[in-house]
Formats: structure tokens, sequence, C-alpha cells
DNA sequence: ACAAATTATGAACCTGATTCAAAAAATGAT
DNA sequence: ATCATTTTTTGAATCAGGTTCATAATTTGT
């Protein structure tokens, strides 16, 4: 008895069908002038049947930045099998966020609105439970790292649980996305490239933090090479600027 | 003719009055189920009169943010006035933030939601120029701590710009104050006192950027004393926690 | 004390999210 | 293939809350 099945498949293939629509509509309108019955209009569907799958709005972001989350761990795991020094792989992970933002360019807004209490408090309970359970895998991924270089002796903990150290480095790229996001903070301090300046920042902390080997932040060869080489070893298919 | 300032500064008055409601509800009841109606109400005010300062929910947020921001910024000016090391004072600012977090609970995740394209984007411009412009200061601060450190040999700036420099902690804190505003994430990832480690990532990434003199920021009782020192000779009326 | 100008009011309006009764489609037993 | 039953879809109606604006109240100036 396949029918069942096959209509499971249809329903999710529904869910994504307007979850691209309502990514279509904010790169193209914006989020401020996204509206449900225009997700429903483009895929020639009432809106009925889009509360069918999203229980509110919010509920509906919340999804859409779920399922970005998904898409971008996959360039993060990438990262992570990558056969090199775990100091380059975690500036990878960094990297591997820049390579992310060309291609869904609205993410990092999206996750900043998103996750906002007026959203999330008014998406539901399900939802909620979903996107936190896509994001732990990024978590472990990022504490396994840690975890890997405390091991091979490149860093030492000095006390912090992996979750702990991750959140510097963490704090730093999320920080620089909303900044890229605050519409004229950039221009106001004359900021020209955010996410090359994360890097460098990025690399700043490591040092800090004493993860070995040494980098020098302002060598910026050096760091054009490093970028260069993670996209051509890792990222063969992928725009990296 | 004192008639016409009087009525300014009632004008004046009302909107902070306004304001002190909004922020009043926001603890109380959330952003999430803020009214304009109901603002007007706890006012004694009709919508209208409301609709007189603000020309919508979303300039009014802004408002908010903007007048919370500049004391904020006191409390910044505070720090850069200390009579101590650019190092200290630096990593001071992060310390006041924590202050201020204290002070106002809601702050940063109004600001996380009010700076989003969704909102910012509905404010009018002439509101927004304003919150550019409140903003303005607390740059011209950090850079020109920054500006001193290098000037004493603290710091070299390796290229970067003052602005540039100051964006590292900056991302650091900020992206500290999201994360601790999005909820779940920080269960999720066991962390306990994410304010705390964001002391010590700050001070991670000034030790990484060469500044000054070195701070071990495993030693727990030293990073005590320094919050100590600068809450007795400075925030000497603040909660310090 | 009065006319003109300013300001405050809140019911009515409007937009867009959400619901739900009716219609359509799918299912499955005969 | 037919029909009763169940499931799904539909979109007009409803609802909530932000916003407007004609009217009322107040202030100002003479």
């Amino acid at each position: 008895m396949g029918t069942k099945e096959r209509r499971q498949r249809e329903i999710a293939d529904r869910e994504l069908l307007f979850l691209e629509a309502a990514r279509d509509l904010i790169r193209q309108d914006g989020l401020l002038n996204l509206a449900m019955a225009r997700i429903a209009d483009r895929c020639d569907y009432a809106v009925g049947t889009l509360y069918q799958h999203f229980c509110s709005k919010e509920d509906l972001l919340i999804a859409l930045a779920t399922i970005n989350e998904q898409n971008r761990l996959d360039l993060l795991r990438q990262v992570m099998a990558w056969d090199a020094p775990t100091r380059d792989r975690m500036a990878g992970l960094a990297v591997a966020d820049t390579v992310f933002v060309r291609r869904y360019p609205e993410h990092f807004r999206l996750v900043q609105f998103a996750y906002t209490e007026v959203i999330w408090g008014a998406a539901s309970a399900e939802r909620r439970r979903q996107s936190l359970e896509a994001g732990k895998p990024i978590g472990e991924l990022v504490a396994a790292l840690v975890t890997e270089a405390v091991e091979r002796g490149d860093l030492e903990a000095q006390g912090l649980k992996p979750n702990e150290v991750a959140m510097g480095p963490w704090s730093v790229t999320l920080g620089t996305h909303n900044l890229v996001h605050t519409e004229g903070v950039l221009e106001q301090y004359d900021i020209r490239d955010p996410y090359r300046l994360m890097l460098r920042h990025v690399h700043s902390m490591l040092n800090g933090l004493g993860w070995k080997p040494y980098f020098d932040p302002s060598d910026d060869a050096a760091l054009d090479r490093k970028i260069e080489q993670l996209c051509s070893e890792v990222f063969h298919d992928l725009d990296c600027g």
C-alpha cells in the first residue's frame, strides 16, 4: 500500500514548495512585505492549504530558517571532513558562512528576525522543537572539533567545556552577521568588507585562545591562500567570491 | 514668552512617558504583546495622541531602542573617563554592557528586533536618522579608545582603522547578546553564565589583537578583581551583580 | 469674552492573518 | 463502476490590531 507513502511525500514536497516560494518572495520583496496570501497564490494553492502546513506566519518563518540551517549544516560538515589541521577547519567554518551568505543572502537576516522573542514565541511548540533539534548537530560539530583540537594538543581548554570555547568564534560570526544586516551601521563606521574583517577577527580570537598553529591575521596574502585552499579542496562547486 | 517652551517641554515629557510605558509593558507582557492602544491607555491618552509622537509602532520601537542606547552611552562614557589603562577600559566597556543588561533586561532583545529589516524599514526616515545619530558617539568613543591605545603603544593597529579594530570586540558582545536572547540555545549547549564567558572571550580577542598588557582569561580570580575594581571605582551606585 | 488656531479624541477604517463551513477529491467496500 | 465515508482543499468571512481623521476640546491672541 504505497498510496499513503506517496501522499506523505506529496505533502512534504508541497511544504518545501511553500518554503521555497516564501524564500523567493523574501528575496524579491523583502521580509517586510511577506504575506501569507501571496505565498499561497504563487504556489496556486488556497491560503487554507498553506495553514495546513504552518499554523501561523511565524511558524513558517521558523520553518524556513530551520531548513536553511540544515543546508548550512551540509556546508559545515564538508569543512569538518576536510583533511586539514583543526585550526584551519575552525577558521574554515567561518569561511563556510561567508560562502553560505552568498548562496542564501537572506538567511542571517531571517535568523535575526525569526529567533526574536516575537516570532519565536508565536511559532508552534513543535516547530520550535524541530528548530532546536536541527541546530543541535551544528553545535555538536563544533564541539567535536574543539575536543579534537584539545586531544591533538592544538588547544588548551583551560577549564572551558567545548561548547564554551566554541561560543567565542560563534559570537564573533553571529555578531558580524548582525552588524552586516543592521542597516546604516557599516556605512556609518565606514567598514567596507565586513566578512573579510570577520575572518581576521576570528583568527585573532583563535590566536587569543592559543589555538595552534598561530596565524598572523594581518597577513592578507596568507589569508587569501587559506581561503583559496579551502575553496578548491572543499567547495569545488561553490562560489567563493 | 515661556508658554511655548513649557508646551515644548510638556510634549517632550509626554514622549518620554509613552516610551517608559512601552518599556514597562514590554517587561510585563513581552514584546510580542505590545499594542499601541495599550500604551496609550496606560498613559491615559487616546491612541491619536500617541500617533502624534510616533508615526507607527515600528517608529516607537526604534525610538525606545534609541533612548536606551543613550542611557547605555552614559555608562560607556563613565568607563572611558576611568583612570585606567586602555586595555582595562576596553574590557570595561563589555562589563558595562553586563551592568546595563541588569538595568534594562529587555534592551538587547529589543535591539535585535528593532534593527531588523522589518522594523527598521517601517520606521520613519527621520527616526532612523536620529537612531543612527545616537549611535555615532558610541562608535566614536570606542574608536577613540583604540586610537589612544595605539598612541600609547598598547596596541598595533596592523593596517586596520580604529573602527575595524573595534568591530572585533563589538561582534563578540553583540553576538553574545544575541545568543542570550535566542531562546533554548544556551540551555541546549549547557552554557550557564554567558556574560561571564563573554568577558573571557573579549579578553581572548584582546590578547589575540595583541592589546597590552596580556591578561590571562582563565584566571577567574583576576577577572573578578577587575570587575570588582571597575564597579567600585566607576559604577559606585550600580548593581554589578 | 470671543474667534482662530492648535491639539486631543476615539470610533471607523483598513490591512492582512487566521478560521471554518461548504465543496471537492480520495478511499474503500460492494 | 457505484456510492457512502473520510480526508483534503477552498476562499469568503471573521478577527485583531494598527492607523486615520472628522469632531470635540483646549489654548492662544485680541
